[in-house]
DNA sequence: GCAAAAGTGTTAGGTGTACACCCATGA
DNA sequence: TCATGGGTGTACACCTAACACTTTTGC
């Protein structure tokens, strides 16, 4: 059987990972400056190459908690890019994945160790090869899905506030929102938790703590419930 | 340079495409029955070997073309996957994408020669390792993105009647539709350009032919314009 | 007592959906 | 002339978007 394949080219594949958090009303990614050749110096998302015995989701995994420190991040692929020339010197197809992640769970010391820094999404200059346009092609489909999936609940603490999660939205679709529509669709779709806490950190009065209930949400996803935010 | 490189696992990259095709009023899918080993004789989906020297649209438009005798088809990558054990003997990485094509273009001498055939998608049975995924995968995607993008029209030949482009619709979203809210939505859209010509093959009336206008929609999408089918 | 953020309802306009009849033509 | 599919308009329900004031509390 294995004879079939041997007239077959194999190819190095690797992984590229856009981590994403949320810190002060902004969207940031973890990017890295190289520190060997090539392209020594430049800034670049963190990558892995796919091990022969090793799936694409455990090499994304890996390679996320070697950046970040953390485990079990929410994660989605966003494709997988083969130009013959993309990356230099060698042919390397590389599949691309984001994370979601909560900041407060990043270890920091990671952040010396890798050369590593957050950018605001905003502000990422020129990276290197396709990079760029990985990014690009992430904040698409990311968009997309956090307004038809409640998957922007990873980007926050396990507890948050309402003003905490619009403004998560806002810096997500770069657009400012009304306050009371907010709540009231969040509230209508009866998939947060509300918490007798509140976190008085952002004002005098304080504002109550929410948990997302993922029960209640896959409950309501049976019959039929269409979700949206924005 | 390469250096860098040399102590990485090389891996197998393969392509499949699930070639969607429409006819009676159905979504079809391009099967094959194979022809060697391994697994001779049962359906799988059309596939190839990413060569060194080919980017991942290059190998897929090469077994399109192999397979149905097109070129130039509507195409989008569904996703890679890469599971240690999801094919058996050796380790590939496969690449999936589906292509939608005019089924009056096909080559149906292809048909013979690769032992294929067009099977509606809702009665294709079981397929070699995890092709069945793929096709799952496929037809959620497919759907999402015909909702919200004018692609369907790929399915169609260039002229076309509205009765035909609603049964389109009514085959890919599995629901009858009515007609005078379908017709207003499309011509809200103001994307299609009316024909003098009449397809009189399904009635003695006839129904009027149009064709996509590429320019005006594109010119529409400039000014912030969002699209919804159903 | 005041500054600063949290919290709360209503209305108007627009969009989606349900629904029934006439038209054109070939046989 | 009749059977068959093509083509057309309206009314109601629902959802979205705009909008301003009161509450709480630490200082």
């Amino acid at each position: 059987m294995t004879q079939f394949y041997l007239q077959e080219d194999k190819l190095y594949i690797s992984v590229d990972c856009i981590i994403l958090g949320f810190k002060e009303n902004a969207i940031n990614v973890l990017i890295i400056k190289r520190k060997f050749e090539p392209l020594k110096g430049e800034r670049s998302l963190m990558g892995g190459f796919v091990r022969m015995n090793e799936s694409l989701d455990e090499t994304v995994s890996r390679v996320i908690s070697e950046y970040t420190g953390i485990e079990g991040v929410y994660l989605e692929q966003v494709g997988a890019y083969g130009d013959v020339g993309r990356d230099i010197g060698e042919r390397v197809v590389s599949v691309v994945y984001y994370a979601l992640i909560d900041m407060e769970l990043f270890d920091e010391k990671l952040e010396k160790k890798h050369n590593a820094e957050w950018i605001n999404i905003h502000n990422v200059g020129k990276l290197i090869l396709d990079h760029n346009r990985f990014l690009d092609d992430t904040l698409k489909l990311m968009k997309r899905r956090t307004a038809t999936r409640p998957v922007g609940f990873n980007l926050l603490p396990e507890k948050f506030t309402l003003p905490q999660l619009q403004s998560l939205y806002e810096a997500i679709y770069q657009k400012s929102m009304d306050k009371r529509n907010f709540r009231k669709k969040i509230f209508e779709m009866d998939i947060l938790e509300k918490l007798d806490e509140k976190d008085k950190s952002a004002s005098k009065r304080g504002a109550y703590y929410y948990k997302f209930n993922k029960e209640k949400y896959d409950h309501r996803l049976e019959d039929g419930f269409y979700f949206s935010f924005i």
